[in-house]
DNA sequence: AACTATTTATAAGA
DNA sequence: TTCTTATAAATAGTT
């Protein structure tokens, strides 16, 4: 391991040993590969045998390291795919599939974004509404229908304690003392 | 439309035309290679955008038909498997120009859907302290103590009125009337 | 690595 | 071939 200029200094001798994570960011990015890999690898040779097909499926990682797969013999695909490559069907390939790729990563792109706005939406309104206590919530309406008898009970219950709170708080402004019920 | 001796038989002049299917034990399996092949060119490309990875996949039908695809460029792939890992040579202009584009895309697109779950997270937060009505939620401690008199004593009202309903609904429970109470 | 809630793929039928 | 749909499989996020 040389220990380069990345985020793992060992540096001098004795000093302590400030790193444990290594490719963080990147971890998410390369444990899907590694899934998607596997189930990939799975497809592939299950069309060859479903289908009698011949496969041939290479790929390489962000590091660029190489994994192949196929069945029953990916290198004679492959020696296949070059001798007469100038018949072979494309798919995906061309710069037209290609832009369409890129079209709908827009187009995904786009929509999650103003997935984002509303979600932010929706947020600031909550939050309003928490500040705004007068203008009762109206969720409550909702989650009384759908408490139990006994549920409701406590409900009020509850109710009643925080109005002598908010009652003593009330009261506390005035005299600044500190009297709070709890249940 | 050369009629073989396959199964179609149009034969003589005015006989009676018996025949509908083709290749019907056979398309089956044609029919299920189209679909996955598309499906797996479908899940190559995404790898490959998802992961930054370099893909080729060569597909070889009963019949012998090539179909490949990989993405951004198959057949460097397959060369750098050749080779056995020496660098790809890929000088093409335009594809390194739109690879940019797709990284750019991509690196958007997944800061954005970052953020969105994390929106979300907040929200469904928000939206379970409100489910958990018998805790009560820490929020209203805090409001209370910025509310001017005034508005406390609105708060408090609303809060009868708020008790009176609960009430009401509690009777509802046993008489099924709906009378509610409103400010 | 294991789990599960969701999303996606796909086989069968029209 | 394309569309639909019920079912099966893949997988993202989480633990």
């Amino acid at each position: 391991m040389s220990s380069s200029s990345n985020n793992t200094t060992t540096t001098k001798c004795n000093k302590r040993k400030i790193k444990i994570k290594k490719v963080e960011p990147n971890n998410k990015c390369h444990v899907t590969f590694t899934k998607r890999k596997l189930g990939l690898f799975n497809k592939v040779t299950e069309l060859s045998i479903l289908c009698q097909a011949e496969t041939a499926l290479i790929l390489s990682s962000q590091q660029g390291k190489l994994y192949t797969c196929g069945y029953p013999d990916p290198d004679a695909v492959i020696r296949r795919f070059l001798t007469n490559g100038t018949q072979v069907q494309r798919g995906r390939t061309g710069k037209r599939q290609q832009q369409e790729l890129v079209e709908t990563l827009r187009l995904e792109y786009e929509e999650t974004h103003n997935m984002l706005q509303q979600e932010k939406k929706k947020l600031d309104e909550i939050k309003e509404a928490q500040n705004g206590c007068l203008d009762f919530p109206a969720w409550w309406n909702k989650d009384i229908e759908k408490m139990g008898l006994e549920e409701l009970e406590n409900f009020m219950a509850s109710l009643e304690i925080l109005k002598l709170n908010l009652v003593a708080t009330a009261e506390a402004r005035k005299f600044n003392s500190s009297n709070v019920f709890k249940l």
